[in-house]
RNA sequence: CAAGCAGAUCGCCUUAUCGAACCAAACUUGUUUUGGUUAGGAAAGUCCGGACACCAUAGUGCAACAUAGUGGUUAACAGCCACCAGUCGUGAGGCUAGGAAAAGUGCAACAGAAAGUAUGUACAGGUAAUGCUGUAGUGAAACCAGGUAAACUCUAUGUGGUGCAAUGUCAUGUAUACCAACGUUUGAGCGCUGCACGCGCGAUUGUUGGAGGGUAGGCAGCUAAAGUUUGCUGGCAACAGUAAACGUAGAUAAAUGAUAAGGGUCAAGACUAUAAACGUCUUGAUACAGAAUUCGGCUUAUAGAUCUGCUUUUUUU
RNA sequence: GGCCUCGUAGUUCAACUGGAUAGAAUAUCAGAUUUCGGCUCUGAUGGUUGGAGGUUCGAAUCCUCUCGAGGUCA
């Protein structure tokens, strides 16, 4: 599985975005928030996934495009470490809820922990 | 050399690895391969003015709003250029909503005799007599004229409204509540601009034809444009004309990136050194900021670097 | 992206078409009352009226720019 990001994967339809934050779970990992919702869609993937940063931590266009290239660049390349073995599909929405500026490696390491606990609680719940 | 004034320009670079969007081509027709393109001087604030779209190819009057020396420039403007005046600065230069107070209405706290229907204190002068004359005192403004129009107003000029979330279109489900044409009756009501005029549609019923509406989504609108650079000509200049070259983002939970290494540039310190300069090393800094229909301005933010012209003071030749 | 509205003591609000000291409640502090506290009474503190310019003799008020907060349009 090559660490690609492309459109398709891209969570953008609205109405999903809606279902996702109403019936959705979440997953905290300090700065970063994870919710997630099982559910289906007819792309051949198994995450469509989005991000989010609040205009409330960073005022400037700038700052918020910096954090959610990082996260983006994150997930990139964590997430084939982790989903290879899922079966269903999932919508996926990451939340930045620190209001300082990240470094890569922060992110990244942050990206880890939150993927790792994801998978464990949703495997418990399989159980 | 120092301090300063005005104008203009640039605003990090290279390589490697992993990626994103759009366009084109290929054939193996799809999680494919190859090639190309991919943020600014302010993309920002949304403060002015246009283009474009719809509302009546945008009408008349009033109201409302804007502008305000003179002339020019422009598609247009509250912008820009030139000149005049005022004002600040030793100066280069900066700033100015810079029309009208003898068309009219209003406003002026406190102080002061008196702030507009004027009136009278002290001293001096003068008279037959008297605020009749001067000075003082209060105040931003006072012997009679003024101030204030970023108070109402007047004058001149200009402005129709709404904004790409405009507007058009496609398919899905709900569903007759819809639309068009023609005929008939009546002119309630609705829309167009805040009001009036004016214009358009039009309650009911019949016939014929058909699709229409709101919600979320896709597509078009969507990037070639009052374009950029250079030269020449006209003009004091803004700018205009002309020739050549270039062909320059198009996303939509929103692309234009992430990581690593090296190198620039600047500042500080250390070493070498009489001093300056050069050189070496270390540390730090490398700004403001991210297109959202689009163009011309204005305003605001901005590490640092470069260039041009000019001013002042002192010294040397 | 477009279009609107609002910023005054720590907090909630006043200040009439520009006029002098920006006022009230509450909060804070001090004193009185009480054995001690609360309630109550008295007094004080606290504001460059979001910021910067301009008009005016004089600006919270009028004008321009700017910063911040909020609303609305499919």
């Amino acid at each position: 599985m090559k660490h690609t990001y492309s459109k398709i994967e891209k969570l953008k339809s609205k109405i999903l975005i809606e279902k996702l934050f109403d019936e959705g779970k979440s997953v905290k990992i300090f700065p970063l928030r994870l919710i997630f919702l099982e559910t289906e869609f007819n792309e051949p993937i198994k995450i469509k996934c989005g991000v989010s940063v609040a205009k409330r931590n960073f005022k400037n266009a700038v700052d918020r495009n910096r954090v959610k290239r990082l996260i983006r660049e994150a997930y990139r390349l964590n997430k084939s470490a982790y989903f290879n073995n899922i079966a269903t599909q999932y919508a996926f929405m990451i939340l930045y809820i620190g209001n300082e500026k990240p470094t890569f490696e922060q992110t990244d390491k942050s990206m880890r922990k939150l993927l790792e606990k994801f998978v464990e609680g949703v495997s418990e719940e399989k159980k």
